[in-house]
DNA sequence: AACTGTTTCGAAATCGTTTGCGTGTTAAAA
DNA sequence: TTTTAACACGCAAACGATTTCGAAACAGTT
């Protein structure tokens, strides 16, 4: 093992002073070429790299972001992490991953073990947990003591934070728009409960367009699963509701769910109860992934552009970051990044 | 925006050095009790919490493990990622995530961003790319510097580092086997180029399960995926690649896919070529993951706890990062986490 | 020979924290 | 009154790097 290279060492070796070292390594003109030589060769030999530390502890800059997301076993937020560390590495950035697990405590505690001094700044999506509570006070703080904050997809207002985050409502006006032209005419929903605002949102599209269209509107049509606690059972207790809600509710022939667990789960209870997708009953879902794209029928879906968010959201932040250095202070901004409908089988006519 | 507080400011604050300041916090027993109140008021006042960089500095450890992976939107490597994060997290480490995209020079970029300083040590699986190069010298400088590394999953051997691996070859064994027992007699294989050494394995495994039962064995039942220079038409390219294999072999009655994602292309492939699953063809993949469990009919699959195969490794790893500092250096070791294989649908006789 | 200017380098401060050791004060013991 | 010990605190070095400023050394000019 050798030991590792330091300034100290190569300029004790060398018989000069630190200061000349550092001086010659980055080609400063008051080091005469001689000694440059001599330096270079000798770091490039014991393969001297400047310790990212004492830089960080110099510049007061870390060059990391701290990203911490309710759950990472999920491909939306993989797609997002994917982005952010594409736009991160390009700009010299490390990417730390914080998870919450959709817990408040959790999402408190990574909040805090990243504040000080290991993250120039956050980007996050907000905890169910703590969307239900209503408590964001640790997000405050962390703005107060000068770290930003970038929220995507699950944001929440009233905080000095950038946003990234769809049109929801647009986006599912498209949604059950797009089971209406296939020839569906009793639309259901299957969403989440209203703290989730994306998942309220959506609903609010629904309803929205089918106000706009004068169609049939029943509370029977819509089904709010609660997951908020995360158990093991999760899975089953989703099925079960869903196996209730179309049990209930025999006439439906067109599902719009929030998501893609909710849409492939329904397909499948559609299925054991024996519809024929797309033929009895159509569905569509939200947020593209692997599961929609591989689902018997494909299931089409509204894809976010995970990807995209997540380089926006990469870019607000270490934008944000600079300023701050100048000591600017933007204007909050909230980008809207577009969403796409993907068509595929389970809206078929 | 508050000031953020350090020891420096506390202590001119209350005229007092910033030795004292810091011993107050610590309840050393130097400091009068009257001092150790007022220090400790203020400091709450203020919201204090020591500079990490600056503690990493001082102590020569930052806390923070590096997880090098190929790809992040890949079921498999997020539930290793969330055990990895467990672990680390209970036992004050955090994680930083560095993807390779399978691409040898991304995986050199990122363990030499990360290597200075910024990380105590490693958790990695190697890129697709880098096995098919055979150039390792990257983690070999890495483990001379004193940066112990931990590989899982998709390891190489001749490294001083831990390992976690599953038993592919014993573990394909019973995936064969349970085709067999549902009535296949010619099982044919899905599986990567031999430079992927799992893939390898998976198919050593395979063969060797054959030929203990005096089962047919011919070339044409083993296709070979290359797919290590990920482009935007993989998908497609694999779609094709299968759908030629099925026609060349219509006398197949059982799949074994390396993975979840081969697994329900094959199928779908199958379906679309008018087969039955499981009646005319039965399925078995590996690498558990919502792919499989949502497949429809759900896809039988051999189970490698990637959550459990991630804790270890971090357990691997912290222990040997303590290890260094007190001077030991343990002997590798090649930890191997045991496979469950998920009875499912495909399988069903 | 004295002055000016350039070249080349080193000393020291700084970032925030920890810690061993030295020192001044006070009170108790001799 | 003197000695001693305990107590409470500050000084300074250390981690590894950058950077300002000052200072030698030497060349060239008058």
């Amino acid at each position: 093992m050798k030991p590792k290279a330091s300034l100290k060492m190569i300029a004790t070796e060398l018989d000069v002073s630190v200061s000349t070292v550092s001086k010659a390594l980055k080609d400063s003109k008051e080091i005469s070429d001689s000694t440059k030589k001599k330096v270079k060769a000798f770091a490039k030999l014991y393969n001297y790299k400047p310790n990212n530390i004492a830089l960080s502890l110099k510049s007061q800059q870390t060059n990391n972001i701290g990203v911490i997301i309710p759950e990472i076993v999920h491909h939306f937020f993989t797609t997002v992490i994917a982005g952010i560390e594409k736009f991160a590495n390009e700009h010299g950035y490390n990417v730390i991953i914080g998870l919450s697990n959709e817990s408040f405590k959790k999402e408190v505690i990574n909040l805090d073990m990243l504040a000080n001094g290991t993250i120039d700044g956050f980007i996050l999506s907000v905890a169910k947990q703590t969307l239900s509570y209503g408590d964001y006070h640790h997000f405050e703080e962390t703005i107060d003591q000068g770290i930003p904050i970038v929220m995507f997809d699950r944001v929440i207002d009233g905080i000095h934070c950038d946003r990234v985050v769809v049109d929801d409502i647009t986006a599912s006006k498209n949604a059950v728009k797009c089971l209406v032209d296939a020839g569906c005419e009793k639309v259901g929903i299957i969403t989440t409960e209203d703290f989730v605002n994306v998942g309220k949102k959506r609903l609010t599209g629904y309803q929205q367009y089918l106000e706009e269209m004068d169609m049939e509107q029943e509370d029977r049509f819509i089904l709010k699963i609660n997951d908020s606690e995360a158990g093991q059972n999760v899975e089953q207790k989703l099925e079960a509701s869903i196996y209730k809600y179309f049990s209930d509710n025999p006439d439906l022939d067109g599902i719009f769910a929030v998501n893609e667990l909710y849409g492939v789960t329904a397909m499948k209870v559609a299925r054991d109860l024996g519809y024929a997708i797309p033929r009895d009953i159509k569905f569509i879902g939200f947020t593209d992934g692997v599961l929609s794209k591989h689902a018997y029928p494909s299931l089409t879906t509204v894809s976010q552009h995970g990807e995209k968010m997540g380089e926006k959201a990469a870019e607000l932040l270490i934008r944000r970051i600079k300023g701050q250095r100048e000591g600017k202070d933007f204007d909050t901004q909230e980008h809207v990044v577009d969403t796409k409908i993907i068509h595929r089988e389970t809206t078929k006519e």
